[in-house]
DNA sequence: CCTGCTACCTGATGGC
DNA sequence: TGCCATCAGGTAGCAG
């Protein structure tokens, strides 16, 4: 549930799932999923505290408790889930016949929340507090906040002299575009993926930006029609790539000037772009 | 400090 | 059908 936009919608639908609620107790079926950290630290931390708020930087989750915090990070595969009952989720969570797949549970008096991913990149850490994070410290500002401004951005873009595609992926510049809507944010501002973030005149950071913005503003939107249902363990976001332009669109025809969509493939990442108008 | 590369995992897909 | 290679929306950790 990679980028910013999923992993928003994800807040919105689980806020009121677990608010306020008190954590019961903390099952951790994969310890892989809290490393580094250890499984009795997570559930020695988490036991018996409520969330005082559900919230995100960048591509995180943050579960703010009474005393530190956790994180959840999906990377490119985690998902959450939710079970009425911790009957249903005895039931339903790895069995061997039709069973979802639970790394990570949490019990509350209304229900049980399961982090899931079987590919085992994604994370659930416990923290005193953000500064404690690596991760979470050093984000940067993130692009659907209000400190998002031009004027930071064309900041940003003029400390770097990396190629437009790193600065956008570097989640410690803008925090949490990610593969898909580095590209989206690149097209739609005509701009070549390999610019030097510090080349930019004011009006291309200018447009840059608000490519950046309405990307996020639409995808986000389409991930709240329909919200996330973490009843469903073969839920996905629906409808997202009809309102991709450039992404996974190799060889076929550029939405604005026809020429064919290049794909480059760098760091085992593919970067989507036109040859033609992205300039 | 910055940059670039690899490891970490599993499953789906497509070519032969 | 089976096998193999490639691909996947991400980041931490490391070397230079």
């Amino acid at each position: 549930m990679p980028e910013l936009p999923e992993v928003e919608a994800v807040v919105r639908t689980l806020r009121p799932l677990v608010q306020k609620q008190r954590i019961r107790s903390v099952h951790v079926l994969h310890p892989i999923a809290v490393k580094p950290q250890s499984a009795s630290h997570l559930a020695r931390f988490a036991t018996d505290r409520r969330i005082r708020c559900v919230t995100r930087k960048g591509k995180y989750v943050l579960l703010v408790l009474d005393r530190g915090l956790l994180t959840l990070h999906f990377r490119l595969d985690g998902q959450l889930l939710w079970f009425s009952s911790p009957n249903e989720f005895l039931e339903r969570a790895n069995q061997p016949k039709n069973g979802v797949h639970v790394d990570v549970a949490f019990e509350f008096g209304t229900g049980v929340l399961g982090f899931a991913d079987r590919r085992h990149f994604g994370r659930v850490h416990a923290w005193e507090s953000i500064e404690n994070s690596t991760g979470l410290s050093s984000l940067g500002v993130d692009g659907l906040s209000k400190d998002f401004t031009v004027a930071r951005f064309r900041e940003l873009l003029s400390a770097s002299v990396r190629p437009l595609k790193d600065f956008l992926m570097d989640q410690n510049r803008v925090a949490g575009l990610g593969n898909i809507y580095s590209c989206e944010s690149l097209w739609h501002a005509r701009l070549n993926p390999r610019r030097r973030a510090g080349s930019l005149k004011p009006h291309e950071s200018r447009r840059l930006h608000k490519a950046i913005v309405s990307v996020l503003a639409r995808a986000l939107e389409c991930c709240l029609h329909p919200a996330p249902d973490f009843r469903d363990s073969a839920w996905w976001f629906q409808g997202l790539e009809k309102i991709l332009r450039v992404y996974g669109r190799e060889g076929k025809p550029c939405r604005r000037c026809r020429a064919p969509i290049q794909r480059v493939v760098r760091g085992g990442r593919s970067t989507y772009y036109c040859r033609r108008c992205q300039k």
